[in-house]
Order: C-alpha cells, then sequence, then structure tokens
DNA sequence: ATTGGTGCAAATCCTTTGCAATAGC
DNA sequence: GCTATTGCAAAGGATTTGCACCAAT
C-alpha cells in the first residue's frame, strides 16, 4: 500500500468506540474537545480550543486539551499544524488538503489543490521509512499582508 | 510565473555582496554560521550550530545565532524546518528537496524526490497568497524507530 | 475495584526582546 | 561617524511533567 486512508469525517459517537477499542475511556472532556473542533471553520491552537470549552466545562485544563488533542490527531480526527509562527493549530477537517501559511501574521487557511502522496511515501519506504502522513504548507504572504510588506521584505 | 528559482547554491563569498546590496553587514558571525551551515550533513538547531560555531568564534550568543539563521533563511541561503518536536532544524541545502520527519525520536532526513509546486503556487495566487516556499514532510517513523514501536503506536 | 484521566502548579524548553557596547562601512 | 550588529541577561510563550484526586468501566 503506497497511501493513507483518506474516507470521510468519522461521526462524533464513533470516538467513543475507538477509544473503547484501544482499552480508553470516552470522557466529557474528550467529547467536548472534539465537537468543539469540528464546528470551527478556522484551525484553532490549543488555548483557544481551551477558551471554548470552557463554557460547557468551567474547570478544563490546559494539559488536558494538549492531551486530548494529542490523542485526537493519534487517532486521526484531528491533524496538527506546525508553522514555527506561535502556537501549533489544530484542524478538525480529516479529508486531504494542504495548509497556506502567512509568514507574517501567522494566518492558516485550508488550500484544496490535490497532492499525490504515493510517490513520497514510496521513497520514504524504500529509505525504510514508514509513512504515516504527507503535510503540504504554501508559505507566504496572506491577501492582507502582502500589499502591507515593504518591498524589501517582499 | 507559476514556480520558484531553485538554482544551485551561491558561493560563501556570494554572502557579502547579497548582504551589502541590502545594506547590511558582512560580519564574522555570519560568514562562519553559513560555513558551519553548510558543512554538515545532518540538519542542525540553532543551539548545535552555536557550539560549533564556538570553536571559532568563542562568544557567540545565542541571540545573534537566531538572528542570523533567520536571516540566512530570508536571503534564500538555508531552509527552517518547523516539525513540532522539538527545536526548529536549520537546512544548509537550497536545492529543491523534502523532508521525512520521525514523529518517534524527531530525525529528520532528505528526501529527494520531486514536487511539482505549480499547481500550488497557482492556486495559493488565485486565493491573493503571494506564495515565496512550498514545505512538504512526510511523517512517520524512521528505520530504527518502526520496529520498536509497540503495536499500539503503530 | 481497577486504572485511566483530570486539574493544579510548576518546570522545561525554545526563542525573542531590551539595551549598552562594539565594529563594519 | 553613523548605525547595524553583537553579547548579555532576562523575559516570554508554548507545551510538558509530577502527583494527588476523581471517575469511567
Amino acid at each position: 500500500m503506497t497511501t493513507f486512508d483518506h474516507s470521510s469525517t468519522p461521526a462524533q459517537s464513533d470516538l467513543v468506540e475507538l477509544l473503547h477499542r484501544r482499552g480508553q475511556r470516552s470522557t466529557p472532556q474528550r467529547n467536548v474537545i472534539l465537537r468543539e473542533l469540528r464546528r470551527r471553520v478556522r484551525h484553532a491552537t490549543a488555548d483557544e480550543i481551551r477558551a471554548a470549552v470552557r463554557d460547557e466545562l468551567p474547570g478544563t485544563s490546559t494539559p488536558t486539551v494538549y492531551a486530548t488533542l494529542d490523542l485526537l490527531v493519534e487517532l486521526g480526527l484531528a491533524r496538527r499544524i506546525d508553522t514555527g509562527l506561535g502556537a501549533a493549530l489544530y484542524d478538525g477537517r480529516t479529508d486531504p488538503h494542504q495548509h497556506l501559511v502567512c509568514r507574517r501574521c501567522g494566518r492558516v487557511d485550508d488550500l484544496d489543490v490535490a497532492l499525490d502522496e504515493a510517490p513520497f511515501v514510496t521513497a520514504a519506504g524504500a529509505n525504510g521509512f514508514d509513512a504515516e502522513s504527507v503535510e503540504l504548507l504554501v508559505c507566504g504572504l496572506c491577501s492582507d499582508c502582502a500589499p502591507a510588506a515593504l518591498p524589501s521584505e517582499r
């Protein structure tokens, strides 16, 4: 196999089964964090998720939010985007898409251009590397920042 | 234009001219850091570069190393790799190539598979985004970690 | 009852900032 | 001489750890 399963988004309720299959537990925190992540249009930082989750689960702690987001990524229900500009972003979309990263304001937008991952996964395998995912980032200046940038920074 | 200039690595001496053209100065720190970055086979963290540079320029400070590496990236003489696993890595190779990132040990290797950036750059432009570079990371387990990983973490 | 999960506080790690001193041009 | 660059120390921000308590199975 040279590609990944990119089937459609699992239902919210599937989280319970995914967890139980691994001997892990369904908790209010996990359910609410996944729901919150999916409700969002824009990508969110762990801290933004925590702020939002607090309406429903007031005591929710930062370490729990991080642990849960990492777990969701591991379960294939979320993606983590590391841009190197401030905090990592979490993305509830699980279907294949890429990201546009503005190096000036840090904004990250989705980019829906198909990427054929097969050659990369195959070449990785030839190096003894077990590929799990391919992330493509287009870095540059977003529509707000491009005009504002001085010639020297372009 | 829908692609970038990926011409061959500039000579060390060109750094001086690149800097002067921007009204910036050639300093021993900048020259030594670039030389060190290019000498390396494996990618290096800012701190590793600092440790290496200290042999030649004992006083070199952390902020200078970070500032210089950022400058080299801006000048197109280096790339910064943000994996989200520990410190950022700097890569002195300027010709097009991708990266393999082991999520377990953090090791990053080069992957020489051609990527056609054009469709991504074009689509970015259609969104009003001014693309400057495209980064592709293949995430997974390296040859050392894949056998060691427990079934549950694979 | 078991043991996985949570919250709290604190620690750690990476990177940037402020500022006075230095050194290219 | 002008001002970019440096080093130092310290701050800042993101994420993780240790541990006691709690709760899902």
